[in-house]
DNA sequence: CGAATACAGAAAATCGATTTTTTACAAAAA
DNA sequence: TTTTTGTAAAAAATCGATTTTCTGTATTCG
């Protein structure tokens, strides 16, 4: 059964003014995009932890919940499916993956080789341009931590952050891959609690990873990136593991 | 416009006897997975390159072609999308991705890169049962060679080969990657001739990937690994550049 | 003569209904 | 009481029709 969050707040109430619905990011009746924006926005639900992992997705709940008739809604799904947010079990339906300590390591190591790789790439090949855009990305991302922006604005600039810093490595199959390993990771950091320390020295981390990067301190920046993605690991682990939330 | 390939041999003509069509691996009629064997076939048939690259794919033409409905087929077209196997753009249906250089030699990249990381790893956990399947499959693989079997048998058990190889590394996301790349090389590979020469060398690094594996020997097995890839590589760049198939 | 526009045909995307399969429950038998 | 079997409800999967969007062509206007 889906978890009571905010972002469902759509019943079968009034049919007219959705306007008003922040949470709910696009609405499929007027847009002609209903297969792609419903991939966008299921996408984003299930990394926002709006669906219990492990749960079973009714389609025809679904259906009405997102106000999409069954072929998109279906053609996403599949989507999704292929892309390793949900499974499909034949003639069964669609769940949501449980949540697990031994997939969270798995995820975690395999962002440590991949997007250590993808830096080492970035910093070869990587121009003023980047530079510049990394610098302003970096910026936007601690101003939102500063100022106590609403924490979705921040998840989306702390991807495009992370999307940035390794954006020149020149391999379009590379970034796919860690965006697909992102998602995978945030579904269990999402659901795990932070608090002032973590979120200060993950901050600083991303600090230290863009200048580095920039002065093009190869191994300064590889090991950082390790300590980063090990650090975010560890404050992970308490979405799987209640006790061991680090300070 | 598809290539008239032996693969697809059904016309508009006699609707019944189509036991006698041995190229079409499934008949989605009879089965009740529809949708799921028909991405297995529209997957091989794309490696296979019994689609012209590049080539905008009509459903109502695979609709007739595959004989099944429009929902599971598109359905399918969307995960081979969300695969990498077809390009997708809104409201002008799905294309199968052109073949560039550039993408291959991205993709051989990636795939040297993963395949030798899985293969340490898989050197370091790799059991007994693992030492005898992969005896095994090598043993099926050159014998598939030396006897000329069918290309499509000996493609079936080159993949189990280098499956099996890396099998016990221990993270299913490596695998899963992989897999997704070794599909991408062979789209390429398929198309490339080969000769007497070549196969009889890939035939030996097989061979000596399995033995050096067994054998533990790291630095020996990850440097046949490159060569292996690399002379794939080239091997594979005659689908893009004709000029250049190596003896 | 060239560019812009309107039209017609084709193709993609979506919808709602139908078919098939699974699941849950209850009744009967061991 | 437990297991088995039958039945009804629910859900998934598929189908064919409908709607929307695009594309190519011909016609009109500048």
């Amino acid at each position: 059964m889906p978890r009571p969050t905010p972002g469902f707040q759509i019943e079968a109430a009034s049919e007219d003014k959705r306007d008003d619905a922040p949470d709910i990011r696009v609405d499929p009746l007027d847009s002609p995009l209903a297969a792609g924006s419903l991939f966008e926005s299921l996408r984003r639900d299930l990394i926002d932890g709006h669906f219990v992992a492990g749960e079973k997705l009714v389609i025809s709940v679904l259906k009405d919940r997102y106000r999409v008739g069954l072929s998109p809604l279906r053609e996403a799904l599949n989507r999704l499916a292929a892309y390793g947010l949900l499974e499909q079990t034949h003639q069964r339906g669609f769940r949501v993956p449980a949540l697990m300590q031994d997939d969270l390591e798995e995820i975690a190591k395999m962002r440590l080789e991949l997007e250590c790789m993808a830096l080492r790439r970035a910093m070869e090949r990587g121009d003023t341009e980047w530079e510049s855009r990394l610098l302003a990305a970096v910026h936007r991302l601690r101003r939102a931590e500063a100022n106590q922006l609403p924490l979705h604005e921040w998840e989306v600039l702390h991807r495009a952050f992370h999307r940035t810093l390794i954006s020149p490595c020149g391999s379009r199959w590379l970034l796919r891959f860690i965006d697909q390993l992102h998602d995978q990771f945030d579904r269990y950091r999402r659901q795990a609690p932070t608090n002032a320390k973590i979120r200060s020295r993950r901050d600083d981390q991303h600090y230290q990873l863009a200048a580095l990067s920039i002065e093009r301190d190869q191994s300064a920046a590889i090991t950082l990136m390790e300590d980063h993605i090990r650090f975010s690991f560890e404050v992970a682990l308490a979405a799987v593991n209640p006790a061991v939330t680090p300070d």
